[in-house]
DNA sequence: CGTTTCGTTGAAGAGTGTCAAGGCCAGTGG
DNA sequence: CCACTGGCCTTGACACTCTTCAACGAAACG
């Protein structure tokens, strides 16, 4: 029953959300122990995913969310026509596969931008679940409405901000994220290509690196390749409501 | 307690979702009647929002999820500095108000484009009821689901499509929605103003504005005002798959 | 150590936004 | 009934942001 810390096995793969360190992430407050075991159980084991895998495709048959416990992923979204739309990124923590419950297939892809290891959770079980432990089935519709939040939240950004509103919109939720997860909130690795980051901006690869070196440039940031530092978030967050916080107008 | 089918009393206020004709798409199929009985129970009252009011508005306190009877809604999102964006129109058989849920309360504005009236759905009641009747348990999640998805499928828009495709996009999304609902697939009235228009889509309503009168040069469909008549659906189709379908390139 | 992928930068051009003027329509009050 | 008003829509000219195309440099990978 109690694993040594060495060997591997299934047993240990078979998870402890009690003692995982995300679960003020992943897990609503307060649950009894009866209520995670029950949520113990549910989780019925890891799956790793190699950088550059899918973790699913659209049109996979929908069968369970996952939970990341490590790494980092995209999501994309492609069009009949071949437009590739990068929906979000997801790290340590968040909950994705959402999508797939509607239609019973997941409509998106999600793959790994470095190794990653997600917790899986079977959907049909977390129905049963979640039907039993409120505060379960509670958190549950709050993640999926936080999703149509944030989902708002970039239809903003994509419908009425300009490119370095944007990019610096999206380095402070990157910013904002890391250190939600104890991590620095000023200097971090960016997982995805320029291209990438264009994607879920609506703007080309090299817009987002023209802007990034006009950032660099301003003295609000220092850019190596994917190693970003920010030096002004004050400065970033002007440039979001509305450029340059100098410019009263508009 | 059988109330006549004249007279006007809370009674016939409180409902009858088994004989809604909004059913199909309020409701998961082949429920049984008890359970129908628990869901109508769950329909507290009905709520009319005249042209210009607002259903709720950012920050006020989530209490209940509303189902659209009839009428036509727009949903706004805005930003710190008074940015607004248009996140979605919604009409008869949709649900609305599932972003509350995540912070106990509204994160934008939904106001009625013409003269609306919901089913209230207390969301304390919906858990309850929810949690014991599995059809409706999953056909909730599905709806958030489905939310999720439709908001991708914006991003892909706002990401990376042209003018002309996002107006030929949203023409054809509120035509298919139209014939949906009974109504003609082809010739409807735009509820919302040019510039509502282009909130939605990330545009200026001049470019609202040029690209239907461009489109009715083209043949493709007849503008008047509001009044809107598609003339060539597959034009606007090959319009949406990377333009005028006779340009392989791109 | 070559090959490939990724990132940077410049110049030119397309697509939208901005500004401005005028037309259309519904509602209001004389 | 008609003139007036205000909101909404259309259209043109011009400015500007971002994209496109292209070349090159830097890092990552086998």
């Amino acid at each position: 029953m109690n694993a040594p810390s060495t060997g591997f096995s299934i047993s240990h793969l078979k998870v402890a959300c009690s003692n995982c360190n995300l679960r003020e992430l992943c897990l609503p407050l307060g649950l009894a122990l009866p209520e995670i075991e029950k949520l113990e159980e549910l989780v019925a084991t890891r799956r790793k995913v190699k950088r550059g895998e899918a973790l699913f495709r659209a049109g996979d048959r929908f069968e369970s969310l996952y939970a990341v416990r490590l790494g980092f992923l995209k999501s994309t979204v492609m069009s009949s026509d071949g437009r590739e739309q990068v929906t979000g990124f997801h790290m340590a923590g968040e909950l994705v596969g959402m999508d797939g419950i509607s239609a019973e297939q997941h409509s998106c892809d999600t793959v790994a931008l470095e190794d990653t290891e997600v917790c899986v959770i079977p959907y049909e079980r977390l129905e049963d679940v979640a039907s039993s432990v409120p505060a379960l089935r509670n958190h549950f519709h709050k993640v999926m409405s936080r999703e149509i939040v944030r989902e708002h939240g970039v239809m903003l950004l994509l419908g009425s901000m300009h490119a370095e509103e944007r990019l610096a919109a999206f380095l402070l939720n990157l910013s904002q994220r890391f250190e939600a997860r104890g991590y620095s909130r000023t200097e971090f690795v960016l997982r995805m290509t320029r291209a990438e980051i264009g994607s879920f901006l609506g703007l080309k690869l090299e817009t987002v690196s023209r802007v990034l070196s006009r950032f660099a440039q301003d003295g609000l940031l220092e850019v190596n390749q994917k190693h970003v530092r920010i030096l002004d978030t004050e400065g970033l967050r002007a440039i979001v409501s509305g450029h340059g916080a100098a410019c009263g107008n508009n």
